[in-house]
DNA sequence: GTCATATATAGGACAAGTCAAATATAAGCA
DNA sequence: TGCTTATATTTGACTTGTCCTATATATGAC
């Protein structure tokens, strides 16, 4: 149940719609916590209700009226109880993990067909996320933080270091059934 | 939706009951795919209407029956299909890096606190992973196949890489706070 | 003696998130 | 001319999975 908790965090920096917010969602933490559209506006209604943040309407013709989300002092001062709080666990799931359980039951060109697919999705999510600094310098800028984006950097390290181990897990597993043929 | 697959995987192996099945996901693939014994009973239901598993009713007193599932054909040939197909994408969400994003409104030693309290569960995790080999060769002997010992290490070693990078990362982001206070 | 554990299945309630559609209009592009 | 994209919010249906409870009894631990 982070995502109330991320909400917040934005709303902190500045008063957003639930469109903003989506941006906002979409250009930095996605990579590490994606957030549906309708869930973020439900998510907006129940952090109201709780009196987190309070609804500034701003009268539009043509659209919807845009519903200007600011967070509150009890919302701040939850916010910062909630991030020193110990995290939840990860969710362990690997989806490509039952395959392999079970990939004895397939020949191995199949196997390693399995894992090169793999392995070319780690190496595009490398790709985007050697992109990332060059778009986070204009955050960088914009908050004048060196705090703030020290462990915004710090994500993304993260992100690197992970896909970089599954990256040389896949490559040596393809190795290692390679010689399983050999012999 | 990998959990039917897996059920099937393990019905290839020997025909078992949902109970049974319970504690083969418990004692192997739990660390990578968790099953929850309402689910993999409701699993099998779906699997018995699809024609891919059959049920074999055991009579018993005192306790409810014996639901004895056994994987048909089409089941098996679903299975291998299955397995040669692309594995689904990974769920990205990573709990702690939502704290991590924000932890710039937070004093150091409680993002440092955050950190070790994520270090330790991963030395917790690396000394859960160091004691399945060995409970792993008891299956490995009941199952007689080199071949399928092969790619159950091979998730293993998955879990042993990334959970090392995880705790590498911490441990660094650890002593770049203390540097960041230094200064 | 009581409590946990093992055996065995099933169902209801609920949480979190996904997907798609509805509503309304302006700007830019091919 | 028509298509896509941007702006802005809301709702409904659905999926996957979790948690808890119910049912029944035997055995071993403390």
């Amino acid at each position: 149940m982070s995502l109330p908790y991320a909400v917040l965090g934005f709303l902190n920096y500045a008063p957003m719609t639930g469109y903003e917010l989506k941006k906002a969602f979409d250009t930095s933490i996605r990579h590490f916590w994606p957030a549906d559209q309708a869930q973020i506006y439900r998510t907006l209604k129940e952090l109201t209700r709780r009196g987190w943040v309070t609804v500034e309407v701003v009268p539009q013709e043509d659209r919807p009226n845009r519903k200007v989300y600011h967070i509150t002092d009890a919302g701040r001062e939850e916010l910062r109880r909630w991030l020193g709080t110990p995290a939840d666990p990860e969710d362990p799931r690997v989806p490509l993990l039952i395959r392999i359980f079970f990939a004895g039951q397939l020949p191995s060109e199949k196997a390693i067909a399995l894992l090169e697919t793999y392995a070319a999705a780690l190496r595009a999510r490398l790709e985007t996320y050697a992109r990332i600094p060059q778009r986070a310098a204009h955050y960088a800028e914009a908050i004048q933080s060196p705090r703030e984006v020290f462990f915004w950097a710090l994500t993304l390290d993260y992100g690197i270091r992970l896909t970089r181990a599954a990256l040389e897990w896949a490559e040596e597993a393809i190795r290692n059934i390679r010689n399983l043929e050999k012999q």
